[in-house]
This record gives C-alpha cells, structure tokens and sequence, in this order.
DNA sequence: GCCCAGGTGAAGC
DNA sequence: GCTTCACATGGG
C-alpha cells in the first residue's frame, strides 16, 4: 500500500463545520477554510468539498481507516433521518442544518474532556481541554509545510496528543487544578487512576448492553447521567443515548410543552419514549438548532 | 457585583 | 420520586 499524507473522501451529507463545531468534541479549530484537529497520533487538517471532504496528514498515512472511523463516514444518514419522529420541531431541526453528523471519539479522551464539561461553557471546555493537552500532551508532528504565520499572541505553532490514562494517573490534584478545571480536577484525575490501576474497564463497557453500560460510567465520581450519555453517544456508539444537558431541556420544554412547564424527569421519560433508535442523532439536531438559530 | 455555563452528589421533604 | 444547594472559574 503507498503511503500518502493527503487523501478525499467521497460522502454526501457531510456538513464538517456543524459536526466538528457542535459541542462534541473541544480540539478543532477552524484555520482559513480547513478544520485543525488532531486524532491519536495524527495531525489532520480537513477541508470540505462540494462531493466530500479533503483530508492532510503531517506523516505519512498507509491506512485512512481511523479517519473513516472517526468521521463515521459510512453511516447512511438519511437512513437515520427517516427515523426521526415526523414532528414540526424535528423537522425544523434538520432543515436548519442538514450534513449534521454524530463522530466518533476516543473514550478516554472523550470521557475526560466531559468529566471536564460539567457547568461550564462551551468555549471553556475548549480552554481547559487545550492546556491539559499543552501541558501534558506528547508534541505531534504537524510540519505539513510552514506555517504562514504562527499564533503572534502565544507563538504556538506545536501540537500535542491528548494525555493519556496514564500520563493522567500521575499528576497531582494541584497540577490540574492549575489547568482551571476548578472542582472538577479530583473527578478526573480519580477516573484516571481508576482505570490505570485495573479497577476500571473502558473497552469492557463497549461489549455491555446500553443500560449496564450507563450504569457502568456513573460509578466514575463526577459521572452522572448526562456525562455517561455523552460518553455512550459520542464514543461507544450507543445511538439511542440522550444526553439532557440546559440547552437540550431548554429545546425541549421549548418545542414540545410550550404551555406548561414539565420538570426534567419527565422531559427524560418524554425524550426516552419520543425519538426512536437513533434519539442521539436527534438530539444533536435539537442541541445544535437550540443553540444557532433559537437563541 | 450579578448571572450563567453540554452537571453532580448530598441532603432535604 | 422531586427540589435545592455547594462546588471553581471565567465570560457577558
């Protein structure tokens, strides 16, 4: 096989923008018309196109499966579409952003980035998530060509991985505490100590059904049902996840009990009924057209 | 200063 | 079960 550090994705319905800047993932960033990220070891730059998406490598790539994979390139989204509840609010979600994709994460990186999330905000998410990575990161290789013109405010033009379980596990409270996570530094850092000790198991909870897989993810402290709903979604794959965040409760008291006022549990149990098979794809749609369009 | 942020866990009814 | 509150930190 040749080695290659460029490559095109033929895909339809892929709209790399929304997907990559919709609250799942905190790395990517935006540079002229491509997307920066960095998945594993490799350094990618993607690039939308009108019948699919560019992608770069820094080193050499024999084999682009984990970007497929990632990008979860071979999911047939009007297929997933078609299961949607046939309601006003749903459709208006869908024609708001229609190549809106769910990726798929690393689940220690994407456990630990939503250890990190919990009451704060978006851009927030991204800062700490970035320091812990600069700070505790293995440096990537990112030497495409040079870079016309590195970030003047701090000078970075490196790359790093996301740390690992145990790179993690070795740290101090205080180390990251110094990372702004506040509160949130011992949960994770626990989480890490946890599953580098053996006591617990990421790839164990991929076999498990959703329900003991859930169950599973909140005995981490700091992991509740929301967390463990993000973690399901977003890296293992569990569609039927419905993660009830502000924004989501927000949409969802909104669009469907615009006159009364339904406490969280039921919106739960209404969500839990009302989105199908694949309600984690929906609530993505309701979580990004709650968030750019309904204010 | 105030309020809120992709929440959680503990404590109260 | 359901509601209330503290928990760090930063942006608007």
């Amino acid at each position: 096989m040749i080695s290659s550090v460029k490559t095109f994705l033929r895909v339809r319905d892929y709209d790399l923008a929304a997907t990559l800047d919709s609250g799942q993932v905190f790395r990517w960033q935006k540079q002229n018309d491509a997307w920066v990220g960095v998945i594993g070891k490799h350094w990618v730059r993607l690039t939308q196109a009108p019948d699919g998406i560019r992608a770069e490598t820094a080193a050499p790539v024999e084999n682009w499966n984990f970007l497929r994979e990632f990008l979860q390139m071979e999911v047939d989204l009007a297929a997933v579409l078609k299961t949607f509840p046939d309601d006003e609010p749903m459709r208006a979600a869908v024609a708001a952003c229609p190549g809106l994709r769910l990726l798929k994460q690393d689940p220690w990186e994407c456990l630990a980035s939503f250890i990190l999330s919990s009451t704060k905000q978006i851009v927030q998410i991204r800062q700490i998530v970035a320091l812990l990575c600069e700070r505790f990161g293995q440096p990537i290789n990112c030497s495409v060509e040079p870079v016309a013109r590195p970030d003047s405010a701090t000078g970075r033009t490196l790359q790093f991985s996301f740390p690992s379980v145990e790179q993690i596990a070795r740290l101090t409270e205080a180390e990251l505490r110094a990372c702004k996570m506040g509160f949130r530094a011992p949960n994770l850092l626990a989480a890490a100590r946890e599953i580098a000790e053996g006591r617990f198991d990421l790839e164990r909870i991929r076999h498990l059904p959703h329900a003991e897989a859930r169950a599973e993810l909140m005995k981490l402290r700091g992991v509740g049902g929301k967390i463990a709903d993000c973690v399901l979604l977003f890296a293992y794959g569990f569609d039927s996840a419905f993660p009830v965040d502000v924004w989501i409760e927000r949409a969802l008291q909104r669009l469907y009990f615009p006159r009364r006022r339904a406490s969280e549990p039921r919106l739960r149990r209404f969500a839990a009924k009302h989105f199908g098979p694949h309600a984690g794809y929906a609530q993505q749609y309701l979580f990004h057209y709650m968030r750019t369009k309904l204010k």
